[in-house]
RNA sequence: UGGGUUAUUGUGUAAAGGUAGCACUACAGAUUUUGAUUCUGUCUGUCUUGGUUCGAAUCCAGGUAACCCAACCA
């Protein structure tokens, strides 16, 4: 390009570069360095190169036209010296190029037909050419579209850097982060992903995807393919007094909703965990759940009513007495008796105790981006939610990474990598619907 | 009188001059041994003003709004 007369050294300051270069509102002037022979600016340029300068004293520029309207088209820099050491090259170059001047030929030299990128790379494109041109090389073409914004969280890697490390998150694959590696670790499917991509489609006007689309592809693969388990998050004692004290039953439930996805045996005994959100001391209008004298079916089990509870001295339940009927075993129900509620359950003596993550949204407001001052201002304080003592149904123990599970009424799970055969880890991939939660507020 | 890009319901996306459709969300109802799933139904839209045309989201003209461009970053 120097021997075409279509590049030159400048020896200007990068401010005085800055300067003359203008505004988008004003032409730029031509630097005095500008006419420079095509020989003097061959020389200087192979002793930049060479490291005879040091770094900022000179650049190489373009020589296109300072009163272009597009800021780029300004004569812009192709390569400046930086005394960096590179892992092939050690010492002994000296000059590093400018990305405009470096993409068109990485896709050039790869015959790259369609170089795609975001929206605003739009006023490069002019740049993209013209050095495509200049040079004489396979013109690869640059095409743009709208970058995938999604709400409740940030997609600029820059961004999302900064989350790393400044420690907001445990890192690239945390995961709350908007990466392949988070999506995989907190339990996305391929085919959920896939599916999302397909729904958002593409296209070049800006966009703020909604967060629950994407939980929408989740659930749909998910209800789909993941193994029903109980799980009890926030447990509480329940004691069926009329179930004899030493006895077990295996009960049989299903897997899934799919009649190919098996059924599993679940043990059953007199005393068991069950959520603490599952009974109300003074139940609210519209509540299916346990409530004194109120009666639920145990998932896959008994129907059974409450007949009393205990607290402590601050008021906190801490027991609650039930009785069974008998007669109203899960498939085999004589009782005649019909109610509103089922709820989960794990028998005490057999459960294993687990850790369970819940996450939610990274920020509190839609759009992090868009607000005032530092996005970071706008993280949500609650984001992960760390449940240590959940129990989970035996059968868990056999868990694997693949696994993908339904904890019943709760959401989807999957196992985190932290997990060992010791101390189960569970991530939320996502909730369940949950129509009772809107209906209470 | 800088230049560039984009405008279709709350969100996203179709409709290449001929019925504005699909999905998510929201809401209402039915079924349900997960207040899940499933099923049924309802709501909301072509940025604006003109023009061309039998007919305009689409073509033309003028407005308006949003976003991008002044790193020796990518």
């Amino acid at each position: 390009m120097i021997q075409k007369g279509l590049a030159y050294v400048d020896d200007s300051t990068s401010e005085a570069i800055a300067l003359l270069k203008g505004t988008p509102t004003e032409a730029g002037k031509d630097s005095s360095y500008r006419s420079r022979s095509i020989e003097e600016n061959l020389q200087l340029f192979l002793d930049m190169k060479a490291g005879k300068y040091k770094d900022g004293e000179k650049v190489l520029r373009a020589k296109i036209d300072m009163e272009h309207t597009n800021m780029l088209m300004r004569d812009p820099i192709i390569y400046r010296i930086k005394h960096a050491h590179h892992h092939r090259t050690g010492d002994k170059w000296c000059i590093y190029p400018m990305y405009d001047f470096a993409h068109g030929q990485s896709d050039s030299i790869e015959k790259i037909t369609h170089s795609i990128c975001t929206l605003e790379f739009i006023p490069h494109r002019e740049l993209y050419d013209w050095f495509i041109q200049a040079l004489g090389i396979f013109p690869s073409h640059q095409y743009e579209f709208a970058r995938l914004n999604m709400t409740y969280t940030v997609m600029s890697k820059r961004k999302l850097l900064q989350l790393v490390n400044e420690g907001f998150v445990t890192g690239w694959d945390d995961p709350r982060m908007p990466t392949i590696s988070g999506f995989r670790r907190k339990g996305f499917t391929p085919l959920s992903i896939r599916n999302f991509c397909e729904k958002i489609g593409v296209a070049r006007r800006e966009n703020m995807i909604d967060l629950s689309l994407l939980e929408f592809c989740l659930r749909e693969d998910l209800n789909a393919t993941a193994n029903r388990v109980m799980a009890v998050l926030d447990p509480i004692q329940l004691i069926i007094t009329n179930y004899p004290a030493n006895q077990t039953e295996h009960l049989t439930s299903e897997n899934g909703p799919d009649e190919s996805m098996g059924n599993r045996e679940i043990p059953f005994s007199n005393t068991l965990w069950i959520e603490r959100e599952d009974f109300m001391e003074v139940p609210a209008k519209k509540w299916f759940r346990l409530a004194p004298g109120s009666m639920v079916r145990l998932k896959s089990a008994y129907i059974v009513q409450c007949d009393t509870f205990d607290k402590d001295e601050n008021g906190n339940i801490t027991k609650i007495y039930c009785s069974y009927f008998a007669n109203s075993k899960s498939g085999q129900d004589e009782s005649g008796l019909h109610v509103k509620g089922t709820i989960h359950w794990v028998s005490a003596a057999h459960a294993i105790n687990a850790e369970v993550r819940l996450y939610d949204r990274l920020f509190k407001v839609e759009n992090p981006s868009a607000e005032e001052g530092d996005f970071k201002n706008n993280i949500n304080p609650d984001s992960l939610h760390i449940i240590s003592n959940a129990y989970v149904e035996p059968a868990l123990q056999a868990a694997t990474m693949e696994d993908r599970f339904q904890f019943i009424r709760k959401g989807y799970f999957c196992l985190d990598k932290d997990s060992s055969a010791q101390q189960l880890i569970f991530n939320r991939t996502v909730t369940l619907k949950d129509t009772w939660e809107k209906a209470k507020s």
